[in-house]
DNA sequence: ATATTATATATGACCAATCCTATAATAGCA
DNA sequence: TGCTATTATAGGATTGGTCATATATAATAT
């Protein structure tokens, strides 16, 4: 499970409690594995359980402890063993192409609408995505070497490359749509 | 939720049963919406409580009943309701990047065999996708109209062109490593 | 002075999806 | 004759993830 695996991959760089995770989530990986607050300390319990990790409490008054995980050596291993690991292939879960799949039920003006509104979604998103190496630039530099910025800029690239695929391809369909060189719209009521 | 719409979906072409509906899915929308089996029969159970499916049953002896579901007018109105609304943009969830993300920890040459590997795999499931509509020319021929296909000839071009930037990205992501144009691995032990 | 935000952990309820299993008859094949 | 695949429905257990909420203090902003 990858959530597992990337706390402890963020463990790996240095001691954090289930707080900091949110925050190192947060402000790196979310953009491919969002974490949830509450599961974050579920799996750190989990893992503890597990003997992946190790926790220091710090006891405060009037206050709940801190605490404080680390890898272990069996986590070292887990985490090396996952990282070599062929992952099974996933299968897509698109709810937005399940609308596209029944669009035909609506007339073409409607698709017309519909795309031309997810197009200008994807533009936003895509321009906000294209800031955020700048954006991130303070906490990268803080955070990580530049071997480790080297592969998160890697992840972001990815998003990147998929989300102008996905533009490129809902910007063909307008076309096709428009010039209607598709089937057309028959016996609707 | 995209499984209960894709069930009002099927059913609006036609009535069908729990077993139908999961060889539509299977033939069809599988590639961007799996269905489990049993799911599908608890989505349709809720579907019939909501009022937006109904079924009839028909008994054969010492065989469990066929039941068959239907759209009601009120699943008609819902379906089209839902295809017509602006979904949330999906967050996403790609264990792979987790991995290229950590993958700092690693050595070049483990790093390349892994990128390689994963290039393979993509490249297979490139090849398969381009297969599919050929293959499943009779079927769709046989259920589909020329609108309904151009829909689902859509939806399996997205999955091409998502899959072939993805392999672009890491066929240049593994160009870069084996240039050795990125930071090099420092101090592993 | 007051309200909000940040720090910090944790539980209960819930949901979608997966996995496994049970049941039971028929059709086709070896 | 026996084996497997197909047709057909359904429930139990579990997992991964979300949402809401509770608690409690310090710092900061209005």
């Amino acid at each position: 499970m990858s959530l597992e695996h990337a706390i402890l991959g963020f463990l790996n760089y240095i001691p954090l409690t289930g707080y900091d995770l949110k925050k190192a989530f947060d402000a790196s990986v979310h953009h491919f594995w969002p974490a949830d607050q509450s599961q974050i300390y579920r799996t750190l319990a989990r893992l503890t359980e597990q003997g992946w990790v190790e926790v220091k409490v710090i006891q405060r008054e009037n206050r709940p402890p801190r605490r404080v995980y680390s890898l272990t050596e069996a986590g070292q291993e887990e985490l090396r063993c996952w990282l070599t690991s062929l992952l099974p292939p996933e299968d897509a879960r698109i709810p937005w192409l399940v609308q596209v799949f029944f669009a035909g039920l609506l007339s073409d003006d409607e698709i017309l609408a519909i795309f031309e509104r997810v197009a200008k979604q994807l533009r936003a998103k895509l321009q906000r995505a294209h800031k955020i190496p700048e954006e991130s630039a303070a906490y990268v530099e803080a955070v990580g070497s530049p071997r480790e910025t080297f592969f998160w800029m890697l992840t972001l690239d990815y998003r990147i490359k998929i989300m102008e695929a996905e533009l490129a391809w809902i910007e063909d369909a307008i076309k096709r749509l428009q010039r209607k060189d598709q089937p057309p719209a028959e016996q609707q009521q």
